[in-house]
DNA sequence: CTTTTCGGTTGATCTGGATCAAGTAGAATT
DNA sequence: AATTCTACTTGATCCAGATCAACCGAAAAG
């Protein structure tokens, strides 16, 4: 109990605590970039948590804001809950992502997140984060550019909603997890959906049998093979294709 | 030209350049809650250009990512341009908000910025305001703050374009631009509409006959009057109401 | 003043994807 | 091994909103 987090010469089965700097996930996560004595004050503010697990909340809408959660593996949901008990899945995060952003501006959470399969989370709390970042340019800077990818990447999740259909949105789907599969080290190919077709469909503003029925139909044209969670991408080249026909774009795949 | 911006003893109409502190803006723009010192420190890294026009870019995809923008009067629409040379709008910016936060990551814009009506602008060196940050933890924690929000905005937009039918969608716009306004000092209820019906159904997903169509229909139901880029709100209260009925929500408004 | 242009409206029709309905198969529970 | 339970699939039907088409009227251009 007196022994700080970063304490780690006992290492138990149960709770695997890496220190960033020996952390496979180090040049695509927070410390990102920044030098070895910066990324253990670092190191030392962050918490890791034993192994949750699937259905595990990290936090609900509507929580005091007090922590960053990063992934380190396994995934995880964010979602914006509404009143009739349905939800709006906002994102799907894998290893190195970063979860709470929106809640700094009112310190409130204003999405749920909930793990997807058992993963193991890295709890940064966001007030040590902040100063620690007033003294270090190089953090602050990453946070800067984390904040701003996040947006990049919802505002392509809204034209991506705003001017596409459902087998584009599918295809491009597919292709971002694959590419960031890629980045993590696994294969872009041949992976395995942590998520049901039901969120899916909801992140993608979807119904479920739309999901289902394009899965089959991608399967029939040979672009990927899926069974239940495990799906393999055949053709990326086909399937980014299919991912970006607006209009006019004829070449289209025969089901024949 | 050996002039600062901030010797501004000399006023000419063409090139009104007020200081934050003189500015109506000041609670609701990036230096809200600074204290003087720090506020004045800010003033000087910001440049205020003279007014532009409908139809300038203040910066377009691709561009090299060099200031932040804000809106001081009038309005600016971003978006995302497609090959086919059709856009998806990605948001409307009104007196007080930030443009360009998207561009932070990787230093290139990635959406395109015009204006909608001749409006002055101020701009931020990003370089400036990131060095400045470093030794001004209010203005960090500003930043974070208007980083997060911009998150929080695209996220209730994604739920919007997820979940929201076309009706809800336009009267949830319609009280955004309301409430926005109202913080603004200007009518709640009475406004001009300076973006066209195109890019109102670009920015919600739908096409310009529907967003005609709704606004005919809201007008037949007592709810709205609109005259071209006018419009007055009659009822805000059913007009909420409208924007959040999503399922089972009977108390329909009758046309008759 | 006349003509063109362009944004907006309105009507008619079509369709992608939602919804409804039924069935199947894995996984969890007994 | 039998029984839920739940996720998923597949088929049939429906409808909100897209698309196509025609028209209107304000404002810009000649």
């Amino acid at each position: 109990m007196g022994q700080t987090v970063s304490d780690r010469k006992v290492i138990s089965f149960e709770n695997i605590k890496i220190a960033c700097k020996s952390c496979s996930l180090v040049t695509l996560c927070l410390p990102m970039g920044l030098d070895p004595e910066d990324m253990e004050r670092l190191d030392r503010i962050i918490k890791r948590s034993r192994p949750l697990h699937r259905g595990d909340h990290l936090f609900r809408e509507g929580d005091s804001f007090q922590c960053l959660y990063i992934v380190k593996t396994g995934s995880v949901k964010t979602y914006a809950p509404s009143e009739d008990g349905g939800e709006q899945v906002l994102g799907f995060h894998l290893p190195g992502e970063l979860i709470g952003l929106d809640a700094i501006e009112n310190a409130i959470h204003n999405c749920s997140a909930k793990i997807l399969e058992t993963s193991a989370i890295c709890e940064i709390p966001f007030s040590h984060l902040e100063e620690l970042s007033t003294s270090m340019p190089s953090l602050q800077h990453q946070m800067y550019r984390l904040l701003s990818r996040e947006i990049s990447q919802d505002e392509s999740m809204l034209t991506l909603l705003g001017k596409n259909n459902a087998e584009e949105r599918l295809a491009a789907f597919l292709l971002s997890l694959s590419a960031r599969f890629k980045r993590r080290g696994f294969s872009p190919f041949d992976f395995y959906l942590s998520m049901s077709r039901h969120e899916i469909g909801s992140y993608l503003g979807l119904a479920v049998e739309t999901v289902s029925r394009l899965f089959t139909r991608f399967q029939e044209d040979g672009l990927l093979e899926v069974e239940r969670k495990h799906i393999q991408l055949l053709d990326l080249e086909r399937l980014e294709s299919v991912s970006k026909r607006t209009l006019g774009n004829k070449d289209r795949v025969q089901s024949t």
